[in-house]
DNA sequence: TTATTATATATAAATATTCAAATATAAGGA
DNA sequence: TCCTTATATTTGAATATTTATATATAATAA
C-alpha cells in the first residue's frame, strides 16, 4: 500500500483523535444540532468548539446548513457510525481481556498465600 | 456518553493516528512479521519503527511473540481490520463526492464558455 | 569472554496540536 | 444606525508527538 495513501488515512484518523470531537460526533448520531447545542454537551468554551467543528468539516466529516445566524451540523457519512460502533466493540474486547487478566492475577495471588 | 470513555476512545483513534502505524497494522494483515521485515516495507530506521510498535503495544493493538532475539508482532484483535475496511469505505466515498463536484464543476465553466 | 545480531529505550530537538483570549463576521432586531 | 446573538478565525502559549542519535539489553556465535 502507497505512503500517501497512509497519509491520508492517518489524517482522517486524527480528525477522529480527540475526546471532544467523537463527543460531536455522538451527539450528531440523533441528528443534526447548532454549535450551541453541541456546546452546551460539551463543557469547552465556545471557539474551541468553533475549532473542532472546523477540524471536521476540513476531514469532510461533518457539513453545515445555516439559517439565519445559527449553524447546524450533521454528519457527512452515516458509514462514520459504523465506524465507531466497530471501534467500541475493539475496545470492549479489550476490556474483557483486562478483565480476565485481572481475574487470573488475582486467582494466582490466592493460590500462593494458600 | 462519558467524558472519560471519550477520552479511551481518542488514544485508540491516536494510535492509529500516524501513517507509519497504519503501513505496520496493514502489514500485519497477512500474519506475523519481525520487526525487521516490518521495517523492510517501511523505509524508516529501526529506533522509529521500534517506537511505533512501542505505541502499538501499549493500545494493545498488537501482541509480540519472542523468539531468539527476533521479535514476531501480530494483531491482538482482527477485528481491527474491519474497523480499517469501514475507514476505507468512507474514504472512497470522500474521493467520489469529490470527483462528482469536480465533474460539476468542469461542467458549469463549460455551459458558461458556451 | 568478546563480538554480533535484533530489538528496545532514553534523550533532545523539531514539529504539530490544543486551548483560551481577543477579534471578526454576519444576521436580525430596536 | 447601533446592539445583540451565534459562530468563525487569528494568535500565542502550553502541551504532546515525532524523529534521529546514542545507548542499553538480551540471545547467540566464535
Amino acid at each position: 500500500m502507497n505512503q500517501l495513501i497512509h497519509q491520508f488515512k492517518a489524517e482522517f484518523f486524527k480528525a477522529l483523535a480527540h475526546p471532544a470531537r467523537l463527543a460531536i460526533l455522538e451527539q450528531l448520531r440523533t441528528g443534526e444540532k447548532s454549535v450551541g447545542e453541541l456546546q452546551a454537551g460539551l463543557n469547552a468554551d465556545q471557539s474551541t468548539v468553533s475549532q473542532h467543528l472546523a477540524r471536521l468539516r476540513a476531514s469532510d466529516l461533518v457539513q453545515v446548513r445555516k439559517e439565519g445566524t445559527t449553524a447546524y451540523y450533521s454528519i457527512r457519512d452515516p458509514a462514520i457510525f459504523e465506524l465507531m460502533d466497530v471501534a467500541k466493540k475493539i475496545f470492549n474486547n479489550q476490556l474483557v481481556d483486562r478483565q480476565a487478566l485481572l481475574r487470573q492475577l488475582r486467582n494466582e495471588s490466592r493460590s500462593r498465600a494458600a
